[in-house]
DNA sequence: GGGCATTTACTTGTATGGTAGTATGGTGTA
DNA sequence: TACACCATACTACCATACAAGTAAATGCCC
């Protein structure tokens, strides 16, 4: 052991709690429309779809509300949260503040093993090309994460999650509506950016690429505005 | 009726929950120091000076626990979070990539109904000046979100809110380490930007006022180290 | 007195029962 | 036929009971 600080990382608990677990599962459910907006669904359905009780059930539903994904109704029912227009522009609006800022951070100092990094995620996500949009989506977000702790701010990430999954959700209703292929070279576009330490051009390539959404929402809600609030 | 759409707003619920109730004044307590970091607050004790069973008060407690406020250890207790200097931190980045976003948009397209409201709230705050830090927390609190809704992101306060919080219980603790007079005199370098068209001076003197903290911080960390993590 | 196994009192996690409120479909009536 | 009324079957909300795990106090042994 040397003298420099010793790593102390928490014990990770062995034993997830079916709270967390069910959250997990109907969180996935409801970003990759597999429960698509407005679906009724009901404590006791669920409880005993899973062979549970309705109490955790309840609980995983009470955090999906508060993350502005389920809609608890007092006595009438919860339902899968329709998309309200406004919080996908807004969720789109904070994470293009935050994203921004996050890039410039990065351009001020280049770390070149975050680069290295990154250049090789770019790759990966070239052979994800043609494959399903739910396998890009992973990889885009581990990109944006990587971001966001390279730049020393993971506990900014918490709150882009929240953010990127209204927008993601949206995606998902029609993952015809845009090209995997521009995403990834607007990465790139991003990569260089921060690689070559210019804090502009990082700032305005993270912006247009979060700015992409902004085409593809009125199309998708024009086809499917049942989905919409 | 004209031939205008009609309003439709959603009818509140009369009745607020007895878990939102409580949710509110267990936040503001921690927020407010009443109740300190670290403390330990249990279901059935909280249950019991509220008349109410433990149902409701887990409940609170997981949405308290979703914000950062609330540190739930299975089996062993529920504890007011301690206080996570990163937390913090980029609780405060955050706040000022968005609000900075913010009031650049306000700048681009003054509006003087909204100026005139913020100016006469500029006018309210300096008669708190020397009265409670609460107070002031609160007129701070709405000046903040007026310019949020100003610039039509009443969505992205919510997530502000959220940042807030975690800035607002560091300052609590120790209300002598700032100052409400140069609070103030930001506020309305603020609103002037914004009145005035200037676009990067909106920018930079909001970023400036949302640094402030990082001076005050170090600060009250040495004082009450048993209130950080 | 010090170390250790055990007990005990506590915690949160989960299950279930009862209540009040809401939507719906059927029925009687004008 | 159209409408008001009511029975019924849901819903989520809240209370209560039990299970599982933790930690501190206890008492025993060395």
């Amino acid at each position: 052991m040397s003298d420099r600080k010793r790593e102390i990382v928490a014990l990770q608990p062995v034993r997830i709690s079916v709270v967390d677990q069910l959250h997990a599962a109907l969180r996935m459910a409801i970003i990759g429309n597999d429960l698509s907006p407005g679906t009724r669904i009901s404590e006791s359905e669920v409880a005993q779809q899973y062979g549970i009780s309705r109490q955790p059930v309840r609980e995983a539903f009470i955090t999906l509300a508060n993350e502005g994904l389920l809609d608890i109704r007092p006595q009438r029912g919860s339902f899968v949260a329709k998309i309200s227009l406004a919080a996908v522009l807004d969720a789109r609006f904070v994470r293009e503040a935050v994203e921004a800022d996050i890039v410039k951070l990065l351009a001020d100092t280049p770390d070149p093993a975050l680069i290295a990094d990154l250049r090789g995620q770019l790759a990966r996500q070239q052979e994800l090309i043609g494959g399903s949009a739910r396998d890009f989506m992973e990889a885009d977000e581990i990109f944006h994460r990587t971001l966001a702790e390279g730049a020393d701010k993971g506990n900014a990430w918490r709150v882009l999650v929240e953010m990127k999954a209204q927008m993601d959700r949206v995606r998902f209703l029609s993952s015809m509506h845009f090209s995997v292929a521009r995403l990834i070279e607007q990465h790139r576009a991003i990569v260089d950016a921060i690689a070559g330490g210019d804090r502009p051009a990082a700032e305005t390539q993270m912006r247009q690429h979060l700015q992409g959404i902004l085409s593809d929402l009125p199309v998708i809600k024009q086809e499917r505005p049942e989905y919409f609030l």
